[in-house]
RNA sequence: GCCUCGGUGGCGGAAUUGGUAGACGCGCUGGAUUCAAAAUCCAGUUCUUUCGGGAGUGUGGGUUCGAUUCCCACCCGAGGUACCA
């Protein structure tokens, strides 16, 4: 038969689901003995629009890895899920009135339909489902044990809230080295003791993991729910175009800035793409520098600002509070009380949207008070000024304008005096910020210092006069966790006078409860407002109705839902051991596979799900529930796949389509037209578009040559630009295999590039002749019948085989899948030439194509005779012998230009070599009569005549 | 502005530690086969040329016998980030 890539594709698929083929085996099964290798690929929201080609990108990727490994002898763990809580089926909910579990499930299946066609070896057997109860069972669980643990500095790791307790209990909280709240008072034991249990538990929620606060974070009135920085643009909601304000409100907060310094450190043990690791870095925003207190003149305040720069103190002019600042109003002189109040009030009306587009403009405004500088006593003028921000550092800055911009163009603008403290500097233009070589003077001890001798001394100082320290200040905010949506994990939490309680985990999953609507309550609530059955029954331990709530044993639960990340922040731990209903995973399982050694996934996560995802992970760690602090060894970002556009032009104000090259300075609108419509010659079927498209059904069409000629502009794949292209399409016409090997083939994996059908055809071209090698044509030209011989190979043959050997392990294992493609079609162009068809050289092939076209080597498998699937077959070693030449053909190159090529044996010396070539009529003719000034002659590579 | 990545034919892209630039594929041109088309096969395809050759990897310098590769300065594109003290 022909190469019949639906009948091969549907019986493979067939044949692995049934046999279970990918099946991972945890600790206590046969094949456990092997060697583990975890690979993972980021999960997917299943979205209503279905994959397009652009998805499987990384899929495929991380799915030639993994046959690989297979093949390699490894225990393969290379599970699939989804991350199927999510907003936009909550948005269909609330339009349609549909339950967002039913749109999911119906996504889903879509999902693995497609899935399924591309022919990937998943364990689907472990597959989760965020928004599935038996797995937010455990997302829950997590939080709870966040919630009973504290960070202890000390120790360097998270403990248990119990410890905590106890310290108080023997010695309040003076002594302990906690990350906590800013305004956590200081108590002793006997206090301790004494507050109330409602006042200890208040206290103690400053210092746990997870922790009710007040935040400041953007509400949208009109979508009745709180957005993330990137989901406001300009000013407004990205998804409707609402107005944004700032507000207060009670929000869930993980304390992911006391894991700041191990989530930096843990960086350098990991190898992540660059990029990703400095988005990280610049994300945690660590800089080393010093607290600095000044007191206001004349009352018992103090201002502590935080500065990288404590050796120019001595060049300190004023100090600029933020307007937010909440000494602000304490210290601001009668006078000058009404301007403050009035730039108070400018500042919080300006949007957002106004401080982006307006950095040029200083304002700022005086507010009467002076601070007293540390070493020299002077008083030191207080402004406040919009460029200084309340939630970096301490919302207040020691302006040093000689050496800092923001500072000096605020001096300037005010008229405030600008010392110069830089030994030999010019400031008289702008401020000086190097800091290498730069000598410090006119700042009495720390005069004729260098930067980091003066830094030093100026802390030391600091300190021994109490008005500062060395301090490390970090970027990163705790992380807000609550949401006010529906399609998301509830929290395990009720109230008991307004205090959080957690259930028992014993009584989880809590599952969220249905509602009649999706949208947040009259009364401002998020949509569980509306749940009418969503009360804990402390006695029961079960949720029941609203009606029974008495705060005696029947208490209100948690309205808030959890945000998107935390269902994917440990989702990779879960597949280790995805059915067990006793515990997170087993210590078994988790000790076997540990953590993932390749993860496959888009750089759009870099401080989102990949930061958090550290977070959790380095916090289960240390409560002694995983194994290992770091979950992925190696990551990979898979570049985006972008669609190519096509255009057709419209002569302005007319109805006629006019071809590219004719439009020639005519004025013309593009129109996107769908993909489909064009040939590989950027031709129009317009036929075709006239019917797509009824308004252009009357259309005049100005031709050229007969054809109509398209405009190609490369975007993002979308449906809005007709460049979508489906993946389904591309199995059904050429076949899985055709596209995994196209997607590979198309360029590096991190690279992004355009996706053009049309080349589609060299890659199904290659596993035809692919096919021919193993079969000979029948008598009368219609098919082919298997035909392979047992006869040795040839030289040739084997040559072919092994350096493609050689080339596809050094490929795979530097992820460049688009050279070994290329590579096979060079064996089989190579050995169809040859007329190979000797098993000796086509059953290895079988096996180091399989990754990359599974079916068809599955069905060359077994038709070679094996029994059973080619995935656990060892890969083919390569053997240099075959590899080994007697002779090079030499470039010869005049100055390093190459002019002609010369076949001389290996074992040549390099003086034989030189006479020859020097005797060449070539090299003559090269030199016209010239003498070389000099021979270069590199055995086995090249010979180079300067002159 | 800062950080990161990239710039090679008409197009996607190759090129070990500096050593034959343009592999492989698309497209294009010509040919074979065919009544014709599809499919398949063969040859050619960086530019330029007086057909000897000459030029050529974003631009300009540098190191070297030799640079797509290393160094310096700059230009352009993509992504991230931003009054961060």
């Amino acid at each position: 038969m022909k190469y019949d890539h639906n009948a091969i594709e549907t019986k493979w698929q067939q044949y692995w689901k049934e046999n279970k083929t990918f099946k991972a085996e945890n600790p206590g099964s046969a094949g456990v003995d092997k060697p583990k290798y975890y690979v993972l690929d980021m999960f997917p929201y299943p979205s209503g629009a279905g994959l397009h080609v652009g998805h499987p990108l990384g899929y495929i990727a991380s799915d030639i890895y993994a046959r690989y490994k297979r093949h390699q002898g490894f225990n393969v763990l290379h599970p699939m899920g989804y991350d199927s809580f999510g907003l936009p089926a909550e948005q269909y909910a609330i339009q349609t009135g549909q339950h967002p579990a039913l749109t999911t499930e119906t996504n889903i299946k879509r999902y693995r339909e497609q899935l399924d066609k591309i022919g990937f070896s998943f364990d689907w057997s472990r597959e989760v489902r965020t928004s599935n109860p038996d797995y937010y069972r455990w997302t829950q669980w997590i939080f709870i044990q966040l919630f009973n643990s504290w960070y202890n500095n000390d120790t360097g790791k998270a403990e248990d809230i119990s410890i905590l307790v106890q310290k108080f209990e023997a010695g309040g909280n003076t002594g302990i080295n906690a990350v906590c709240d800013n305004d956590t008072e200081p108590f002793t034991a006997d206090e301790w003791r004494n507050f109330s249990e409602e006042d200890q538990q208040k206290i103690l929620l400053k210092y746990r993991l997870t922790y009710l606060a007040e935040t400041e974070v953007n509400w949208c009135p009109a979508l009745g729910t709180v957005l993330a920085n990137d989901e406001i643009v300009n000013g407004v909601s990205e998804r409707g175009g609402h107005p944004v304000v700032r507000k207060k409100m009670t929000q869930w907060s993980m304390r992911i800035t006391a894991y700041a310094k191990r989530l930096l450190e843990g960086l350098d043990r990991i190898d992540w793409p660059q990029p990703l690791k400095d988005a990280q870095t610049n994300w945690i925003g660590r800089s080393e520098g010093a607290e600095v207190k000044f007191k206001v003149k004349g009352t018992a305040f103090e201002i502590p600002v935080f500065t990288t720069r404590p050796d120019t103190i001595f060049g300190v002019s004023f100090m600029t509070l933020a307007p937010e600042h909440e000494l602000v109003r304490e210290i601001t002189a009668p006078e000058q009380k009404e301007a403050v109040e009035a730039y108070i009030e400018a500042t919080a009306k300006r949007s957002e949207r106004d401080r982006m587009a307006d950095v040029k403009t200083i304002s700022g405004v005086f507010t009467g008070a002076y601070a007293e500088h540390p070493f020299t006593k002077e008083p030191v003028p207080v402004w406040i000024g919009d460029y200084v921000l309340a939630g970096y550092g301490t919302g207040a800055v020691m302006a040093v304008p000689c050496g800092d911009q923001r500072d000096y163009d605020f001096a300037k603008h005010f008229d405030i005096p600008i010392p110069n403290i830089f030994k030999d500097v010019d400031i008289s233009e702008a401020a000086y910020s190097e800091k290498n070589g730069t000598v410090i003077a006119n700042s009495d001890f720390l005069n004729g210092l260098s930067y980091e001798e003066a830094t030093k001394k100026a802390i030391e100082k600091l300190e021994s006069i109490n008005a500062g320290q060395g301090r490390i200040n970090y970027r990163l905010r705790d992380a807000v966790f609550s949401r006010q949506r529906y399609w998301g994990e509830p929290f395990p939490v009720y109230y008991v006078n307004g205090l959080p309680q957690m259930i028992g985990v014993e009584h989880l999953p809590l599952k969220l409860p249905e509602v009649e609507k999706y949208l947040p309550t009259e009364t401002g609530e998020p949509p569980l407002g509306n749940a009418r059955t969503w009360a804990w029954d402390t006695e029961k331990n079960e949720v029941v109705s609203n009606d029974l709530i008495d705060h005696k044993t029947v208490f209100p639960l948690e309205l808030n839902t959890m945000p998107g990340w935390a269902g994917s922040s440990s989702y990779f731990n879960r597949y280790m051991d995805a059915h067990n209903q006793d515990e997170f995973a087993s210590q078994e399982a988790l000790n076997y596979w540990k953590d993932v050694d390749l993860y496959i996934g888009g750089s759009e996560h870099a401080t989102g799900h990949l930061l958090y995802a550290r977070f959790w992970q380095k916090f289960l760690f240390d409560k002694g529930l995983l194994p290992v602090d770091e979950f992925a060894k190696k990551l990979i970002n898979q570049g985006m796949i972008l669609g190519t556009s096509t255009f057709v032009y419209r002569i302005k104000g007319s109805n006629t389509l006019i071809s590219k090259n004719k439009i020639q300075g005519r004025e013309t609108e593009p129109i996107h037209a769908d993909v489909s419509l064009v040939n590989a010659s950027d031709e129009l079927d317009v036929e075709a578009f006239k019917e797509w498209r009824p308004e252009f059904r009357d259309a005049e069409f100005i031709l050229e040559d007969g054809k109509y000629i398209v405009g190609r502009e490369v975007e993002k794949m979308s449906k809005s630009k007709y460049n979508v292209v489906n993946p389904d399409d591309i199995c059904e016409q050429y076949g899985a295999d055709t596209l995994r090997m196209y997607e590979m083939f198309l360029g590096p994996l991190e690279q992004a590039k355009p996706w053009n059908t049309a080349g589609i055809t060299g890659v199904h071209g290659f596993l035809k002749k692919l096919w021919k090698l193993y079969h000979s044509p029948l008598e009368g030209g219609q098919g082919d019948v298997f035909h392979v011989s047992d006869d040795p190979a040839s030289k040739e043959n084997l040559k072919t085989l092994h350096k493609t050997i050689k080339k596809v392990v050094e490929d795979i294992e530097n992820f460049s899948f688009n050279t070994s493609v290329s590579s096979f079609m060079i064996a089989v162009n190579e050995l169809t030439a040859q007329k190979c068809n000797s098993r000796e050289v086509l059953e290895p092939l079988a096996i180091i194509i399989s990754p990359y076209a599974p079916h068809i080597a599955e069905e060359l498998w077994e038709r070679l005779g094996h029994q059973g699937s080619v995935a656990f077959a060892p890969f083919p070693e390569f053997e240099e012998k075959y590899l080994v030449e007697s002779s090079k053909e030499y470039p010869v190159s005049f100055n390093g230009k190459m002019r002609f090529k010369l076949d001389l044996p290996l074992d040549m010396s390099t003086e034989e070599m030189e006479k020859i070539v020097l005797a060449h009529e070539k090299t003559q003719e090269q030199l016209q009569g010239r003498t070389p000034k000099k021979i270069i002659i590199v055995p086995g590579k090249i010979i180079n005549i300067v002159g």
